[in-house]
DNA sequence: TCTTATTTTTAGCCATGGCTAATTCAGTGC
DNA sequence: GCACTGAATTAGCCATGGCTAAAAATAAGA
């Protein structure tokens, strides 16, 4: 395949996360994309003629298997930098998601290959968001929210939302990064806090916080020293 | 300044390295950048409205003070990327090349911090150029050749061509990069091939790859321990 | 079913940065 | 001073990827 354009490889990126099992509107796809649904209607018909999407007028769009191979590079690209950007250089959450937004497009493979090598083939970038593989397999994530968990449930944490780099200070200043064992302690009613325990100390924290925090149910088993340690079931579908 | 597009960058860079003391062609500018003189004159034309040339129809043309700022803004970035791709992440030569020539474009200004930061604030890239200061001053080059150092003369390596990566392997296989010290033992006439001696031994090299390698006569001084260790006077003006 | 609201597409415009072919300019020789 | 030649510019084209405004299609409500 050619060489694509970044605009063409953000849009792929773009449908991939939006599509779920149906197909994609226009105007999701602008008000995400912060341009004009013309603009959008413009580049669904290149992206047909280059076979990337199935797309009808009207009826909205999803990738083709060609298409979400490039996304998924695509992301496999943002994840490994975003990885790399933090654990090996040192940025910022805030910063390391807009420097991986545009070097996403620009690195070779021989770039990616090597921050892959350096940081030991991780499976997670620092969000804890599955890095899809070199073939294009990615494996599923977290659904369940710790806003959805009941009390005297423990949990770990397994990814948190990339989307707000303040939300992902304040989630770390409180611990609730991935791989954390949390136990929700108390639910508030009408939408309230949660008081949650973590490492040790008692904590409370906001409804809307703890939907942006997923997780998986921890699995208790006895060591042989006889602590109690937990982990997440770690199901590795690749769907 | 608004951001400014790849293309308008890889333009300044050309200019700046095709300026010496006179005005840079037209024709000159397509011939290494491998496009049509039209699209250059087109180019020229939109520079100088950005006010980052000094053009005139059939005149030539040169950078303005803010032309070359930039112009030593993106060679900062493709000599500190170069150093950081080498030293840190191994890649050979000639993918370092590709990659800082892409990547230059893209970084951020963080990102430059970083790897100034992590490399120890280098002042010269593995070719043995000197790298921009943040504030855009650069050092003077070594402008005497191997092929011009006369038998009998001691000389260090003070940088060495970058256009060709399979002279790069060559050179790094005879020791001949930046720091080397080298000493002509013997000229064939005909622009035939020198003997030079580096690392106490002897070894013949073309004439050709002579002219690519930049020296600078070597200072004599005697260590403590009696042994004589030598290096090139490094002038620092910045022009 | 018919009207209305919403979504989407079309039409037409713009900037960027390429290209080829035709033309114009500047310097050299006569 | 004039013709010639090579360098440079102009003219006109194209693809990409934005935009706004108008038109058309679909979905929803009465
Ligand atoms: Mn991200
Ligand atoms: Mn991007
Ligand atoms: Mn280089
Ligand atoms: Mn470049």
């Amino acid at each position: 395949m050619r060489m694509l354009s970044q605009a063409v490889e953000d849009y792929l990126k773009t449908i991939y996360k939006l599509q779920g099992e149906d197909r994609v509107a226009t105007n999701h796809i602008a008000a995400v994309m912060e341009v004009s649904s013309a603009s959008v209607t413009n580049m669904l018909k290149r992206l047909t003629r280059l076979e990337l999407v199935d797309y009808a007028s009207y009826q909205g769009v999803r990738l083709t298997e060609a298409g979400t191979q490039v996304a998924l590079e695509i992301i496999r690209h943002h994840r490994l930098l975003e990885t790399y950007l933090k654990e090996v250089m040192g940025f910022s959450w805030s910063e390391m998601h807009e420097e991986a937004e545009r070097l996403e497009h620009h690195i070779s493979e021989e770039f990616e290959e090597r921050i892959d090598e350096m940081l030991g083939y991780p499976t997670h970038d620092p969000h804890g968001h599955p890095i899809p593989t070199k073939d294009g397999k990615i494996a599923a994530s977290a659904t369940q929210t710790l806003a959805e968990t009941e009390p005297g449930e423990h949990v770990v944490v397994h990814h948190v939302s990339d989307g707000d780099s303040d939300l992902l200070d304040y989630l770390e200043g409180a611990g609730l990064l991935p791989q954390s064992k949390v136990q929700v302690v108390e639910k508030e009613p009408f939408n309230g806090p949660l008081k949650v325990a973590l490492g040790g100390k008692e904590r409370v924290i906001g409804r809307e916080v703890a939907a942006q925090v997923f997780v998986r149910p921890a699995i208790h088993r006895t060591t042989a020293s006889g602590t109690v340690a937990s982990s997440s079931a770690e199901r590795t579908e690749t769907k």
